[in-house]
RNA sequence: GGGGUCGUCGUCUAGUUUGGUCUAGGAUACCAGCCUGGGGCGCUGGCGAUCCGGGGUUCAAAUCCCCGCGACCCCA
């Protein structure tokens, strides 16, 4: 058992046997063990953000704050509770929320005479305010977002950060005078969400939902889904078009330069933990997590391997470089602790996924160099000290591009395109990926399809304007489109 | 919505079929000390479980029955 987990650290390439083929225990596994989630609270669908893992969501929210800043987005916060009057304005919202709300329906021990709904998601909160607040068209754009907890009554398949009953949102919600500016927000979403996801090292694809999977109450949703090392996706970020929806539903009007009046157009969009999840789940191995450098909490550390009556010498020379480090802007640390060996300490900090090791011991003080390990492919390599910053630098610009090459590597060869019911039903018997096929864009036919492969439709490919060859893979009519065919969780 | 499997130290697990030998065993983690130190070192000692919660059957329940909570899997 030693001796083979040992050929496994010192080979060529870092395995990924277990994330592979035991993705669901593995994914639970490093959650506690890499001390990101305790899914131990007593209540189904709840669990706690530990201090690591808090410190990555912290940053990954920073990222998205930056993005969404960047694009004029100004962060505001609703409240947590919606009356049940609001929740029912726009007629096919309440019809896919209110089954998954929590109702509160006590002030005390009196009853209440509306009920409150624990935001599911927060349109309906909007919109008595946007209907207070947007007089003309020189309101317009109005464009908010907010990073808030949501709640969904889950009762069945809920897991730790992948499905939970109360997850972090980052919702933006856009108001606009045309819909063409609307549709053009729409865009500038889909870009932002690219962003997000290109620099977490992530890939995705860009499905534009089928008619009988849009969001509630919007005219089109287009998704961002992920690959799970198990062959099934998972719907990492959403964009919808809401078009008038819900302005008619809340009348919120405002006065065009003419004089009359018109609706808003409203489009809103939402990452949630499952954005954190992506990374996790995208570059891990069987050595635990391996984080982008943008987003690690820790991005080098520094272990001494101290000798007998050296090891003085050699914790000192690990502080100095570590306050270098810091004075250089990177976030580096000492692991000084004297009762662990060296090597626990690799593994430690391997399992949560710190990008850079350094190792100094006394071989390198006499060189006047570090040894450097990369934690993607465990690759050592040695350095002198007055190069240090420039080449931890580096390597992390190396890390991150190579982490993202590996991740869209691994996207695309796990995505088929087929023309053969058979072969897809096949493909997704499998568990082999995403499978592309051409169809003929008739809804009833589509969601066949879904029956037939026994998997979900994720949509029309958004990203590409790849023109269909042939024939809908089920009913035999010219195909108008591509769409998407995976298991999803 | 329907069906199934399961719940034992922090974690993983033995014991449950056939109630008594369980004062619940092991591994790992954790704590103390010694020894080490370029990939999970070793040794010694220690802490740690009213067996998910509640009720029932029985002389006797981790073990059988019922309800609840929670986890996992399959089908719709």
């Amino acid at each position: 058992m030693k001796a083979s987990k040992r050929v496994r650290a010192l080979a060529k390439e870092v395995s990924r046997e277990r994330w592979r083929n035991e993705f669901g225990e593995w994914f639970r596994d490093i959650l506690i063990s890499a001390e990101i989630m305790d899914y131990r609270y007593p209540i189904k669908g709840c669990g706690v953000w530990l201090p690591y893992g808090f410190q990555i969501r912290k940053n990954v929210f920073q990222l998205i704050r930056n993005i969404l800043d960047a694009t004029g987005h100004k962060e505001a916060l609703f409240p947590l509770l919606i009356p049940e009057t609001s929740l029912a304005k726009e007629a096919e919202h309440v019809r896919g929320f209110e089954a998954q709300c929590f109702w509160v329906t006590h002030g005390g021990q009196k009853p209440l005479k509306i009920r409150y709904a624990l935001r599911p998601t927060s349109e309906t909160i909007l919109g008595p305010m946007l209907h207070l607040w947007i007089r003309a068209h020189t309101d317009l754009p109005l464009k908010l977002y907010q990073v808030v907890t949501v709640f969904r009554y889950e009762t069945k398949a809920t897991r730790p950060i992948l499905r939970m009953r109360e997850f972090d949102f980052k919702e933006a919600h856009t108001a606009h005078a045309t819909a063409e500016e609307a549709e053009a927000e729409v865009k500038e979403e889909i870009e932002n969400y690219r962003k997000f996801f290109d620099e977490l090292c992530v890939a995705y694809k860009i499905s534009r939902r089928p008619e009988w999977d849009k969001f509630a109450g919007a005219v089109y949703t287009i998704a961002f889904d992920m690959l799970c090392p198990d062959g099934r996706t998972l719907q990492i970020g959403t964009v919808h078009n809401l078009g008038q929806n819900f302005a008619k539903a809340f009348d919120v009007t405002y006065e065009k330069p003419d004089g009359t009046h018109e609706y808003v157009w409203q489009t809103c969009a939402g990452i949630s933990g499952r954005g954190i999840a992506s990374v996790l789940i995208a570059h891990g191995d069987d050595h635990g997590i391996v984080l982008p450098p943008r987003i690690a909490p820790i991005q080098i550390i520094v272990v001494p391997i101290p000798y007998k009556e050296k090891g003085e010498t050699v914790n000192k020379k690990c502080l100095e470089v570590v306050a270098k480090l810091k004075k250089a802007g990177f976030r580096a640390e000492a692991d000084t602790r004297e009762d662990v060996t060296p090597g626990a300490k690799y593994y430690h900090w391997e399992l949560r996924g710190v990008p850079i090791r350094i190792e100094i011991g006394p071989r390198d003080i006499e060189n006047n160099e570090a040894t450097l390990v990369r934690r993607d492919t465990l690759t050592r390599e040695t350095c002198k000290m007055e190069a240090l910053e420039s080449r931890l630098r580096s390597l992390m610009e190396t890390m991150t591009r190579e982490m993202r090459r590996k991740a869209w590597e691994w996207l695309e060869k796990h995505t088929f395109q087929t023309s053969s019911l058979e072969e897809a039903k096949q493909l997704i018997s499998e568990r082999a990926g995403i499978v592309e096929a051409p169809w003929c864009g008739d809804s009833e036919c589509g969601q066949q399809i879904e029956e037939a492969v026994d998997a979900r439709i994720l949509g029309v490919p958004e990203e590409t304007q790849t023109k269909p060859k042939g024939k809908c893979i089920l009913c035999g009519k010219p195909a108008k489109t591509i769409i998407r065919i995976a298991i999803t969780y």
